[in-house]
DNA sequence: GCAAAAGTGTTCGCTATACACCCATGA
DNA sequence: TCATGGGTGTATAGCGAACACTTTTGC
């Protein structure tokens, strides 16, 4: 799909769109020891929002979140994963809105459909930061990575709320699910993979004890390959397995 | 609320409702050792949906889903949670609906805004069987509980596929969420308890170490009464102590 | 006394936790 | 040689699974 300005396909959506529901989404990725997320810099302020769209009239919600997350950042199936519904009537005030529109040369009438009552469906994406390429489909050049711990003061409507519950339901499904793994790039030391878990989770994790945990799990291919890094003993890099997961999943009790 | 019949409602709700987008409830109940859910059975035919309803354009979801619940149970201040949202465009067959519609002497014409594609918001409450008077706000004349293993034949919508999301999702937060003795009475045995898990679950469980893991978890009260039941030793009875589990909440990593 | 359900005790094995030890490498 | 990070070993505690034993009650 070719790149438009995100503004100009705002102003008439309604003939296209469900009304009244949006999509946000909060994609993850792991860069540097950090948990990052993806915001959009509006135009001419220092607002930042979660990147979001509409949903055409025949498409699933699923389908729409994918074809948002590929709009923003060109990758294609990759995990992707509803986590909650935002409905509070108050969730995002029509004013601040319309403001932030105005500072890009759109002066929207105050009854203008995109300051109508939204809910936001919430999805979360997990996605290997390596394989991003900025300013490929996407105008980056005024969003970007933001760790974490370390966000933007100025964060536009309900996001950061939505943010956290993303994070949230990370954390939950973090020993549940596999799909951690899409935040790894293809191969990757036991080390980075227990800072990623730490960075998670916020807490120190014992190294001994992960490594024993995250072998047990049968998941993981050891390469055999090493590594010529720094002033210390070379690490094995492993692979995550998606057939030892199969596995795994059918004779444990893993989700999806 | 007074009670209205459900279908003149349901005529023009475009006024006062938002637009393309639902509510569903899926109301679990545990009664002679089987874990119920209230269905209700559209007149003239022999499908059965879930109670469910729109929103108003100035209430939160919760709101909704709690009014909704309330209207039709006269239950109120019980849990009640979102669990999913179903966005799939050929969710509601819209023809299979307007025969429903028609069997009731409402004929509304093909586009009618309730035959539009509405997303659905799924919320499970748990309830307290023997608190539910039927009849009271409810015409249950048509409705009522079943086995969750026992269900009806004909289901309409996607409303089955939603019912299951919401067991798998009770059974999911089972031991993180103490939300599960909102379906027993006030005063209980461990062994009526532990039939709510082993129904909940689907499987059985060993009597000794389930009473341990609940004694343990140091939120119930015994209340040194017993009972003139059966042929057998007098069981103790137990209470939900709201306090004690909010204590326990600190201290562990139980959530909300 | 017997069957049935309830309460408690005990053993076994797994896992999490914590820490100790050795290895490999570059400065 | 020393600091740093990586890999493995081990002792301990706690919990869950499994089963045994005792208690209470109605028939």
């Amino acid at each position: 799909m070719e790149h438009t300005t995100e503004y100009k396909d705002l102003i008439n959506p309604e003939q296209d769109f469900l009304p009244g529901i949006s999509i946000d989404c909060v994609i993850f990725g792991f860069h540097e020891n950090q948990l990052k997320v993806l915001l959009i810099k509006f135009g001419n302020t220092d607002i930042y929002s979660l990147p979001g769209g509409f949903i055409y009239k025949e498409e699933s919600l699923d389908e729409a979140a994918s074809r948002i997350l590929d709009h923003r950042t060109g990758i294609e199936d990759t995990y992707l994963e509803q986590f909650y519904v935002f409905g509070n009537p108050k969730r995002v005030n029509p004013e601040e809105h319309r403001l932030i529109m105005q500072k890009n040369d759109v002066d929207l009438p105050s009854g203008h459909f995109l300051f109508n009552r939204h809910i936001t469906v919430g999805y979360y994406a997990l996605v290997d930061f390596t394989k991003i390429q900025p300013h490929s489909h996407l105008n980056l050049e005024e969003s970007g990575w933001f760790d974490i711990y370390d966000l933007p003061e100025t964060i536009a409507f309900d996001h950061r709320e939505i943010l956290l519950k993303a994070l949230e339901s990370l954390r939950l499904f973090l020993d549940h699910k596999l799909a951690v793994f899409n935040l790894m790039p293809e191969t990757f030391t036991m080390g980075e993979l227990q800072s990623l878990y730490e960075t998670i989770l916020n807490k120190k994790l014992l190294r001994a004890n992960f490594q024993r945990k995250m072998l047990s799990l049968g998941i993981l291919e050891r390469l055999d390959k090493k590594w010529g890094g720094g002033a210390h003993k070379a690490p094995y890099l492993y692979r995550f397995d998606s057939q030892k997961a199969e596995a795994s999943k059918l004779a444990n009790q893993f989700e999806e």
